[in-house]
DNA sequence: GTGGTCTAGACCACG
DNA sequence: GTGGTCTAGACCACC
């Protein structure tokens, strides 16, 4: 796995394992990946991944159960979707508009890229 | 001024400099405000200002003359434009792609808010 | 069987036989379940359930009988209520009291509850 | 400063905190004492100290101003004082009147208490 | 085996 | 100077 460097590792992580349960590759009551594991897996510090599993917890995202690991929790993805929803409606749209008022960028500019990204169609 | 916290200062006064060069509050040519007025202006420490007149002296956007204070650079207003395009159109734009087909957010969701904001017509 | 974060399961599981004892669900001298049986029925790991049944006989709760299984030590149920009643007024009332004291809330919004929730009478 | 060993040091270290807040003796607005300074004081990793202040942080009792340090958020002795009383009445209380019915402790017996600490006078 | 906590020490960006 | 992050390694309670 690599990282950026103007993120911090353990929020690159976090995400990554957001859109994997979005995948379907953690499904919802599953346990995940003991701390160890991922660590390994990733190539990084134990600690840090507990960072990354305490920061999803604390959105509800997953759970820890004592002495077992941590499991997804039920709704998890619904509940992430949301998230990232809300997160592009109320700052990155904005801020994006914000961008093109400032650099003088026509709405049909954009309008072209996303026809040839097809970002109409369906997943 | 205010600032938003998931981003350096220093870097968001830049960012804030270069817009109001844009707008032709400080014209190419002309003196920019002292390092302490900017701060005491904007609350800020003076050593985050001088972080941020270094930025844009090595964008070649400002340059200090000595003892004189600094100076908006000739052609700094398009140069301005150029990067700020590049980036929009090479990075800003292909991340924000990248999101809607994540979220599966359709592009006429998208451009009904351009519409809203009139980013069509021209200031 | 449910069971909160903030206390290990096992003295949990523990704690809950005690008010079963008390309650006469296991009569004194009665054998009780097997840890396998209990375990099964709180569904919950069979070694968690070994740690409750010893942490019981290590307090003279509960005795194990060679291949018998663990049997309620007579005199358990009087020894438990001495405990119980012994840790509240040494530990949990004095805790109570220091908060109320700490939050400013009057022993009169306490009483109120106390009588709605009729603690006056006998079971 | 001195820990107990049932509950995590960085949590005891928070609450103490709460109630030095409380207490006023970091008042709202102004600067809490730098992690190495508070992590000297308590003798205790500065590390551990971190992630105190982030728990608070996370609360909104506190906030980290970039390279500044942490204040003392608005009306941080408020909310402190809330969530303290909800997990009393929602909690501590419920918890209380639940040990009392099982004990089948009287409620005159702890109101008897009440009026020895006197609990009823304003502080 | 699992997570949870704490320590020690390092490096970095920021103000 | 400040906080923020990461690493390494240790110890613990719990399942």
């Amino acid at each position: 796995m690599e990282f950026k460097n103007n993120k911090p590792i353990f929020l690159q992580i976090a995400e990554h394992i957001c859109y994997e349960i979005l995948g379907r590759r953690y499904p919802e009551g599953e346990r995940m990946p003991s701390v160890r594991e991922y660590a390994t897996e990733a190539e990084v510090n134990p600690g840090t991944v507990v960072r990354s599993f305490e920061w999803l917890s604390q959105k509800d995202i997953i759970a820890s159960r004592r002495g077992m690991g941590y499991y997804v929790s039920l709704g998890a993805a619904e509940r992430i979707r949301q998230n990232l929803r809300e997160a592009f409606f109320q700052e990155t749209l904005p801020e994006f508009v914000r961008q093109m008022k400032n650099l003088g960028i026509k709405a049909e500019e954009v309008e072209n890229v996303l026809k040839q990204e097809k970002v109409n169609e369906e997943e």
